[in-house]
DNA sequence: CATTAGCACTCACAGTCAGCGAGTGCTAAT
DNA sequence: ATTAGCACTCGCTGACTGTGAGTGCTAATG
């Protein structure tokens, strides 16, 4: 649908209204509200022919209009204000949190917090897949007779743990030998580096335990592998908004935010997915999905903003908020831009390439 | 207040009714349900008079009777049927979950879901605090000129981290040797091992060091007293029951559920508060605290049902869960004790004293 | 021809009222 | 001590109504 100027400048005024008042907007306050210099009767027909166009809803009947989920995507791409910098507000909101380095866990849901606390809504963040994780130290444990457990601890400060099957009987100072091995040999890379041909290189050295170093190596492919972890945010800012007045809004609401393998996947699909992505002049782009661009049922009345972050040059997760339709989007996509940039930064100092300083497991002191 | 023991009988009555149907129990229901062989009229003289004792109410005039606060504490402490063991289905949960050695917080979360799952209630943890952690192994980072990162990794999993101001120059080789020289001291310890003994020590061997290592000992002793975490599992169960019908309800409780610090007060508060224990067989003692037994006004139409759990014989955190007042007490506290009993076996096994193949930083290989 | 005043119409919402049904307390009979 | 009978209470439901915000349409206006 074309839109004039005049057009253009009642929707965006319509959404503006709306997202501060909650409120359908009707005609007369429109006309009172903004400086049109028209009367309500004609600003009637204009938002008639803005609903035929589909940019534009009733709840019902005798009540004003509220934008449609093609609406606001006309006032974010089109539209909207975009004060060129953070308010003074986020700005110190950004500098008191200083994602001092600790586990990528506790830097992750940092930031979740901070986002959520500068867009008043529920954010999410979902953590790198662990092959792009330094591991730190390896640990083996005898459980029963036949089977022992692997252990890695990654330098992020997350664990992992696998069951080996034990191909024979074994002794402690075997157990202590093997570890010394892996250790010796693994510490410091990239969950990633596990390869075949590094197997194939650690088989040549001590042939022996072959077997049992090809089943470890089969439960380091799963390991790196393993499931995204999501972290949720304040779900309270959300709920709170007028829209959850209903209980059964946020139950159904409530019910996602619990599910961290389907989150994941909405992640995932917005920074590769058909919705276009923006950069607001950072180094992380923005994407938005507004109500029934969303893939869940569950999010339909809801818009999601998300933003990949970096470990080097490399996107390893998303970090993004949940908020109604009805939604300050200039500031939230700032804000999930800032804080994703923030992160990337972070996290790259903190565990990108050359990294502070190694403990390799050659004997040092 | 006396029950003699028809009382009894029909208090306990009406809380197994009450807790089923979630309505409201009425003198007819109450005679043709259970076979009393007594009129309505008759119960409801009792009834009258078990009102009249604080152990009945009515929500209004032309409704049946539901138990007071102080109804349920009786039947809890009095009538309750206790079938010794656990049920089938219950078992078969307990089965399914390993606490397959991996992160501490890993355990803990899934000890979480484990007991949610088995309540269907919301399930708490509390972590336990960090002096009780092994040393896994210690970074440090330099950040800006002045200062640098001490990043302590734990066997368990958690890392924690702290800016330590930087007396003078630094060379990449100092901090090098410097973390060398920690690691070697330190990995393997105990947190709470960290001492003013152990410093004076370590200072007696490197006294060029001396000032800078004591800053690192500084930020140790804050990190071994860093604030507790609180996991929260499956907030869904819980406000799918019928008394959380109303929204407000719904967002009181989910403010709750994200103050941390307010929940580790209130699950620690319980393991040594005025509130009675009770072991039901395994090594775990629970404790009930019904409505406006908690502390916190948020929790007055809850209960909340906890136990601590151990590793070797130190009490080091707390499991429970939060339900209605409406619950079924029997069935939530054999699980949470079914629950913390199994999660300290498997933290001690897994974090504690003779732990399976440490790592000390002593040149192995 | 775009704009506007006027007017009839729609519809959610709040309030009122009556009927119902479940449940009670009291009294008198057993 | 127990119970049948009865009047009474009160939340819930559904029908009805008035109100007010807001619309669409039409005809008048610059």
């Amino acid at each position: 649908m074309f839109l004039n100027p005049r057009q253009q400048a009642i929707l965006k005024a319509i959404v503006d209204d709306y997202v501060q008042t909650a409120e359908p907007v009707g005609s007369r306050v429109l006309s009172k509200r903004f400086n049109f210099g028209l009367s309500p009767a004609t600003l009637r027909n204009e938002m008639a022919d803005l609903e035929e166009g589909g940019l534009l809803r009733q709840p019902h009947t005798s009540a004003g209009r509220i934008p449609s989920d093609a609406g606001y995507r006309v006032f974010v791409d089109l539209l909207m204000d975009q004060d060129d910098c953070l308010s003074e507000e986020m700005r110190v909101h950004l500098e008191r949190f200083t994602f001092a380095p600790s586990s990528l866990r506790d830097v992750l849901a940092q930031a979740a917090k901070l986002t959520a606390v500068l867009t008043r809504c529920t954010a999410i963040v979902r953590s790198p897949n662990l092959g792009i994780s330094r591991i730190g130290y390896v640990q083996l444990l005898t459980v029963g007779d036949s089977e022992f457990m692997l252990i890695v601890h990654t330098q992020h400060g997350a664990s992992l743990s696998q069951v080996v099957e034990w191909p024979g009987v074994v002794t402690p100072e075997e157990l202590s030998l093997l570890t010394n091995f892996l250790n010796h040999h693994l510490c410091g890379r990239y969950l990633d580096q596990v390869t075949d041909q590094l197997l194939r290189h650690l088989i040549d050295e001590v042939a022996s335990c072959e077997s049992t170093i090809r089943g470890i190596w089969q439960q380091f492919q799963v390991l790196k592998h393993s499931e995204a972890r999501v972290l949720v945010s304040s779900v309270s800012h959300l709920i709170e908004q007028p829209e959850f007045v209903e209980a059964q809004r946020i139950r159904s609401l409530l019910n996602l935010l619990e599910r961290e393998a389907t989150l994941a996947e909405v992640l995932m699909l917005m920074s590769q997915g058909a919705l276009p992505r923006r950069s607001l002049g950072g180094s992380c782009s923005v994407t938005v999905a507004i109500g029934r661009e969303n893939p869940l049922p569950e999010l339909q009345d809801c818009s999601v903003i998300s933003a990949p972050y970096y470990i080097g040059n490399q996107a390893v997760g998303e970090i993004g908020v949940i908020g109604p339709t009805r939604l300050g989007y200039w500031r939230a996509m700032l804000a999930v831009e800032a804080v994703a940039d923030r992160l990337s930064r972070s996290l790259t100092r903190l565990f990108g390439q050359p990294s502070g300083t190694l403990i390799r497991r050659r004997p040092g002191f």
